[in-house]
DNA sequence: AGGACTTCTTGTCGTTCGGACCACTAATCG
DNA sequence: CGATTAGTGGTCCGAACGACAAGAAGTCCT
């Protein structure tokens, strides 16, 4: 196999590959989504792949340049490189979904949190990618331990139950929830609690791993 | 946001972007995958996608080459594109999953259908690749309607279950497996039969429709 | 001290799904 | 006729899921 005889224009195509990612978080039980705007329609973080990096590497990149945050939950939604998508040119993208916790600021002035199912419009194809990464975070939800990245360190289960109910739209009951998050095994109580304004002080539980993994007990049923 | 300050080498990269194909069927009961064998270790069939040029349509087109097969399931896994997978330089790679009817041939004559589930070594990072495909199409089997590509226009029942307790590693019950078809709504009969050597005609049964889909119907959980 | 409030645990109950059976009918071939 | 394969229908059980209830535990307020 050469280079000059394996694609239709008889050469290697030289592009510029970029690399984006659809930062979501939980406010306000909503699902959130970090946006850039400016002055147009809104836009998801992003930018060129650089020689000999991984894509991953640039998500993080850029990741860390709106929000300050590193070691975070990361993975890849896929490739988007329909020609048309970028009025620029052809530039393939690569796209990433990222959880961070609810108190993460944009350290960017240009970036805000916005609402991510309220159907805005996005400039390029961003909200398809966007739609790709809802519909993977809400599959994974049960299955995975993605909420890790929206729920760092301690926690408690009414917080988680919070969480999971914005992912997934629907109200959790409380003891069906509690019996079912610890029937996953990706949970594990620190012993310590929280004390707030009223009531019974709440225990803290935190992910037994902070790497994506897959959750080997209960497994829910989507949504019907 | 312009292309000279984007990514951390200060320009956008060059790159040679290609498409690579899973082309899946099921022989004699087992998963096979089609590999191009040069001599050296199997890899898979590819090529650099041209400007303008929907990687997706690279990935058809690469496979007409092989199989002479045009318009079946094909679907993207994702890019590769760490640095090193490609000895020849960084050449981030999008990779798809085709599934093709148990009669194709090979109509190149370097390609060859091989025992998808053997642990064989291939080139580059083929065999990571070829394992995110068949988790993919394991996993997809009972909610969506992949096996459309391995079932082409009428098929009977049993043939059915031979295809899906090949993919899914298990041996289906017939009276089950018949009801939990039926089940997920994706199949219609064609109200024709199929006589054979032995015994009872078949009869013949056809997917409702032939685009991916997801089945509204029954999930069965994957194996434990 | 007592009441209000919240968390947390522990149950029950009914439904659905998945899987393994089994019996019986249907159709074709020799 | 018997052998073979296909298809239908049914039972049974266990696991998963969701809703609901009861009670204990702990804190805050008056």
């Amino acid at each position: 196999m050469t280079w000059s005889a394996e694609n239709s224009a008889g050469y290697p195509s030289p592009v510029g590959l970029t690399a984006d990612v659809v930062v979501l978080t939980v406010r306000e039980g909503r699902v959130a989504v970090l946006g850039l705007d400016d002055g147009d329609v809104p836009r998801l973080p992003g930018g060129f792949v650089g020689q000999d990096e991984d894509p991953a590497d640039t998500a993080r990149r850029k990741l860390r340049e709106k929000t300050g945050l590193a070691d975070l939950y990361l993975e890849q939604l896929g490739a988007f490189a329909a020609p048309g998508r970028d009025p620029r040119g052809w530039i393939p993208t690569v796209a990433h979904l990222a959880l961070v916790p609810p108190a993460t600021e944009a350290s960017d002035p240009a970036a805000a949190w916005l609402e991510a199912r309220d159907g805005r419009p996005w400039a390029y194809d961003h909200a398809a990618i966007l739609g790709a990464a809802l519909d993977r975070v809400e599959g994974k939800l049960w299955w995975s331990n993605v909420a890790v990245g929206v729920l760092p360190g301690a926690f408690t289960l009414p917080e988680a139950r919070g969480v999971y109910g914005a992912i997934a739209r629907r109200d959790y009951d409380p003891g069906t929830f509690a019996r079912d998050l610890r029937a996953t095994g990706l949970i594990e109580p620190t012993g310590e609690e929280r004390r707030q304004a009223k009531g019974r002080p709440a225990a803290l539980y935190r992910f037994a791993s902070r790497d994506p993994a897959w959750g080997a007990g209960r497994r829910k049923r989507v949504r019907d």
